[in-house]
DNA sequence: AGGTGTGAAACGCTTCACAGCG
DNA sequence: CGCTGTGAAGCGTTTCACACCT
């Protein structure tokens, strides 16, 4: 058996995928199997099946032969493994988009990430409730994030001000932001940004349109 | 010189690279530049220079030394490998999320895209009228675009009728599908899906806050 | 039999280094 | 001199094939 890589840093495709092998799994759970093999894993997930063995052997063993992988634990163990097992608190900026994606915040809350506070640049927002939360001012983000802690944060507002904000969280304490403003963010290199870019996805998707 | 490879299909990577140089030549035209060198660009998209040279250099010697890439003629070259230059429509499903991203959609309107139909399956937002279109049932689908002639489609409604709305949206020509649903779709192999999932995308991001 | 864990081979992608051109 | 275009080297990832377990 081979050690569990714990400390060494994971190239960021495996995280990625193990994300998609959680979600698949729920999924599966929520089928109500209670164990899946590596190739059931990888016809929903869209990948082949030995990467998916190799992956996992990174962090020891957690099949069994001739019967496949326990849900319940590979779900534990991958959880685990992308730190969700520890509460964390998450600061949203951009009150439209929180409340159109209330089901991926639903989901956010059952792997252990708390909402700290919603925020807006727009004047019309604050103030509105939103999924439970108040909107506050985007200019009192340094006041309301002092000692909460946060880790990560999700950045929805668009235009020039969204750098401005990004670097302010980043201030309070995030080392992770996705970034849905369109822009392009500058940051330290100890923080990660993930950028989704609608647009340009869809620009992307007309090449395979002809190809 | 190399022939340019057209035909040949190019690997998902560089037509992902491809439209991020676009979105970078656009705000450096918006800057007021009218050239750029390979280091430039490399520095504004977060990647080495020589990646770069070499995407570009696949489709014909687009630069000339010692002064760079002219960023208008790039621009047009880039649009054009990725089929941007032809008129095409594209099918919304999801109102809230049409009516939040007009920025993006804005975008898309200058590189040649323009929408068809803005469809939803809550009866709430049926009649309802956003961006100058009035939103239609998702029942209405087919009979809407039968001729129509769609290429691509937005899939931003969440739940179970997610999948039979794709596919009906590849019935009625969708070859690109931008899923922002959250399920896992089954498509046809000749059927391209973009899947953007913010909770798994956060979810990601929590690994790097303690790494 | 059926499915995992894993070295080794195969593959694709990125970086390097430099010739060549303006 | 500065910057592009490009073969070759280097690196990382995926697939293959099979020993091993239940």
């Amino acid at each position: 058996m081979q050690a569990a890589d714990r400390g060494g840093r994971m190239p960021d495709r495996v995280v990625n995928r193990l994300r998609w092998y959680l979600t698949a799994l729920d999924s599966f759970a929520a089928d109500g199997f209670e164990s899946v093999s590596s190739w059931q894993l990888a016809e929903r997930v869209g990948i082949g099946a030995a990467l998916i063995r190799k992956d996992l052997s990174r962090f020891g063993e957690f099949g069994t032969p001739s019967y496949g992988y326990k849900i319940e634990f590979l779900r534990e163990r991958i959880q685990g493994i992308l730190c969700l097992d520890t509460p964390r608190k998450v600061a949203w900026v951009g009150s439209c988009a929180f409340r159109h994606n209330a089901a991926a915040i639903g989901r956010l809350a059952e792997h252990n990430c708390k909402l700290a506070a919603v925020f807006d640049t727009d004047a019309n927002e604050i103030g509105a409730e939103v999924g439970g939360f108040r909107v506050l001012s985007a200019d009192s983000i340094r006041d309301t994030l002092a000692g909460a802690g946060i880790s990560a944060a999700v950045l929805a507002v668009g235009g020039s001000p969204a750098h401005e904000i990004a670097r302010v969280l980043v201030d309070m304490g995030a080392r992770a932001i996705l970034n849905l403003s369109g822009e392009f963010l500058v940051l330290p290199e100890h923080v990660k940004v993930a950028s989704v870019d609608l647009a340009g996805e869809l620009l992307e998707l007309c090449y395979y349109c002809q190809h």
